[in-house]
RNA sequence: GGCCCCAUCGUCUAGAGGCCUAGGACACGGCCCUCUCAAGGCUGAAACACGGGUUCGAAUCCCGUUGGGGCCA
């Protein structure tokens, strides 16, 4: 499909991928792919000194993690900032040919002696344009800005936000050392990456104006901007390390399902109606950037765990079980075939909210208890518990077929016969197969765990009560 | 400090002047179901920050205040 929608994500490899970082990924990506446009993924690495190789694999990781393709960006070459240098010189060369730029060599402690006074004044600093018509061939290059007027700045999601030129000045394009800055890359690699639609970070806003004026000087199209507002901690403070975990990797090993994260992240400030669980497709094909929000939201790591519930609950057999290989090797525990893991999730899925519990609550599937709930073995592991435990033994080696229908009735009719309710019959061989009180419906996991395997579990179990 | 953004239940949100005695979801409480734990069903408590306007009528529009956030330093 023919379409001019042209998006970007770029992220500075400064360390992880954040869930913010990753929210306005998403978004990017949702507007790709619901217009049929292209995502593009654009590496921000002018900051040397903490950007690193290892860092920029953290950032890919992720987002491959959460399925977020992308169009174009690495490991193509050119798609990086710190290669992109001489097309920040050449615009620049062009800014300052047309008179849009000059050079300015007012001393580092001239101008912080003006930001001292202007702040003694309660004012905000502007440079004061000194520069502008003193032909000057070196120094820093700044930007030409009208004295008058204002730069309105159309946001997709905030509507018409109006800047005085009063308040902006004549900004640094060049640093004096020949490095552009950071607000003058985004303008060059934006027009030349033909960008349509800059959908990022709120904490963007304030800079754009400056942009925008940029984007006239150089006489290319302003694009379309939408600022996606902020993820809050609790505390409603922009999201932060200590808030808890916010790196996307921290929930990939929480075991959030990436759908899930997905979902909430999408959640997070948009919605569609009263719908909470969404496909993939689905946001697709309903996402509008009109309806996302323009408050900031707060962070809720219980809705993330009920939506990954959700998913987890919803999720074919056969991807849950892809899904969850890796935390059954995380935990050393051995990985069934697939069509015997399949039934033994189909027990478990609606018991755990993330994949790690999903482990975890049936880890007894996966090896023997290694001990029992001391609790409900002081009270279930009596004398009489020993007699019921052999009886049940006696008859479940007898039991044709071992399907859960058939262990159901010989229980029932043994609890009766006994004179017990079948919750006694029932707590007291759960403890001894699986070690707990709690568990998936008891016949269900008796027939999954098969006759030689139970009956091997009854015996050890015996054995504890009688020592 | 200046400028900018934001403001509905604890949280995510619906709401684009009358449909609102403000709806949904998470979390929380109760009840039902039940071999345990879940899941599920029903149900309860819970919000339009405040003050002025505009209007026959405002959660919805305007102004201000307060509070939060961001950018510039």
């Amino acid at each position: 499909m023919a379409s001019d929608v042209r998006v970007r994500f770029a992220p500075s490899p400064t360390g992880l991928l954040h869930v913010g970082g990753a929210r306005t990924a998403l978004f990017n990506w949702l507007f790709a792919r619901h217009h049929g446009g292209a995502f593009i993924l654009r590496i921000e690495d002018t900051d040397r000194s903490r950007s690193t190789e290892e860092n920029i694999g953290f950032i890919v990781d992720a987002l491959r993690w959460l399925e977020l393709d992308w169009d174009e960006g690495p490991p193509a070459p050119g798609y990086r900032q710190t290669e992109r240098f001489d097309l920040y010189r050449e615009h620049a060369g062009r800014l300052r040919a047309a008179g849009r730029a000059y050079y300015c060599d007012c001393p580092p402690e001239l101008l912080d002696a003006q930001r001292k006074a202007a702040e003694a004044r309660k004012e905000t600093f502007r440079y004061n344009g000194r520069c502008r018509d003193r032909g000057l061939t070196a120094g820093a290059l700044r930007l030409r800005i009208p004295d008058v007027g204002t730069t309105v700045v159309d946001d997709l999601i905030h509507g018409p936000v109006a800047f005085d030129h009063a308040q902006l000045d004549d900004w640094i394009l060049v640093r004096t050392d020949g490095t552009p800055t950071y607000n003058f890359c985004v303008v060059v690699d934006d027009v030349t990456m033909r960008i349509s639609h800059v959908i990022r970070g709120n904490d963007h806003l304030s800079n754009t104006p400056k942009q925008v004026l940029c984007y006239d000087a150089l006489g290319y199209r302003v694009p379309a901007f939408a600022h996606v507002s902020m993820i809050l901690g609790a505390d409603r403070a922009r999201l932060s390390k200590r808030h808890g975990a916010t790196a996307v990797q921290a929930y990939r090993e929480q075991g959030i399902p990436p759908e899930a994260m997905v979902n909430y992240l999408a959640r997070l400030g948009w919605s569609s109606g009263d719908q909470e669980v969404f496909t993939r497709g689905q946001l697709v094909e309903r996402f509008d950037i009109k309806d996302v929000s323009s408050a900031g939201a707060v962070f809720d790591q219980a809705k993330l765990e009920w939506l990954s519930h959700e998913h987890i609950k919803a999720a074919d057999g056969g991807r849950l079980a892809a899904l969850v290989r890796p935390f059954l090797d995380a935990a050393g525990l051995p990985s069934p075939p697939t069509e015997r893991l399949i039934a033994m999730l189909q027990t478990l899925r609606e018991r755990a909210k993330t994949l790690r519990e999903l482990v975890e609550v049936g880890r007894f599937y996966f090896e023997r208890p290694a001990s029992y709930d001391a609790a409900a073995a002081a009270k279930l592991f009596t004398a009489a518990g020993r007699e019921r435990l052999g009886a049940l033994s006696e008859q479940l080696a007898a039991l044709e077929p071992f399907t859960a229908p058939a262990l159901e009735a010989l229980y029932r009719g043994l609890a009766d016969s006994l004179g017990l309710k079948l919750v006694d019959l029932a707590q007291l061989t759960r403890l001894a197969v699986t070690g707990r009180t709690a568990s998936p419906p008891l016949f269900d996991v008796l027939a999954l765990l098969g006759r030689a395997e139970v009956l091997e579990r009854l015996a050890a179990a015996r054995a504890v009560v009688s020592a």
